[in-house]
DNA sequence: CCGGATCCTTGCAGATACTG
DNA sequence: CAGTATCTGCAAGGATCCGG
């Protein structure tokens, strides 16, 4: 009972925290949001026209989580029309850092990726049955 | 005609492929699954007992999109009980790294997050108006 | 028995309209 | 301008059945 079960060393259970964590940077718009800020404050409708294809619902939402988690601050100003200012804290510009990591993942192997499924839809419905499989057999 | 819009340059245009890339391992569970077979083969009901909670049918639809986006292998062997062996690619290797860097942060910055996460919880309906407002009235 | 296809329910995401 | 509220459609995801 020494090890609290809170804290599980083990990414694959679902009560380990670092899993929770990586689960909330992990969807659609948080790494673009991260990406967005990196060069500083922005507005909210700035930011609604930078990246392209998200719905101010999303944005909101994402923005919201992401203040939650620390990552990102927000400042209203009380005046008409309303100004609201969104900025990485000092935590949110510690991801900077993986976020582009992945994105110059994605940049390199764009050729990759897009071979490797031209390859899968080609081949489509094809079994490719293991001709090892005889050895199997003795488990 | 050489350099086509099929590659924005700008990772916040939709049509950009690196974004496109990069919101097919942007997803709950393709990190968790590259972490789960960076030791290698795995069998299909073996990543079902090690990553916990995911579902039959999720483990089922992630793996498909990461055989057709070139991540991981799928092996069939047709023997009774059918036997199913997934292991990362060379390409889904090369995300290993990456994926690390995300966890490791994950896991560096638990305490901050969970922090952030009380304080937001706590101070809940609080509006937190900038005093420095009267500096954007002449905006 | 294992892997996965199929249904069915639920929650998420978009569109629109409205408020401060 | 920066949200919130409501409705609606679709797809994620769980439970169940099926083929081999």
């Amino acid at each position: 009972m020494e090890t609290k079960q809170q804290t599980s060393p083990d990414i694959f259970q679902a009560n380990c925290l670092s899993r929770q964590v990586l689960q909330l940077i992990a969807d659609q718009w948080t790494p673009l949001v991260i990406y967005a800020l990196e060069d500083g404050t922005m507005r909210f409708s700035h930011l609604l026209k930078r990246i392209d294809g998200i719905s101010k619902k999303m944005l909101t939402q994402t923005l919201r989580a992401m203040e939650r988690n620390g990552l990102v601050q927000r400042v209203v100003y009380p005046v008409v029309p309303p100004v609201v200012e969104y900025s990485l804290t000092p935590l949110g510009q510690t991801l900077l850092e993986p976020v582009k990591v992945l994105q110059i993942w994605a940049y390199d192997h764009l050729q990759e990726v897009a071979h490797a499924q031209t390859t899968y839809d080609q081949r489509d419905q094809r079994p490719l049955q293991a001709e090892t499989a005889s050895l199997v057999q003795q488990r």
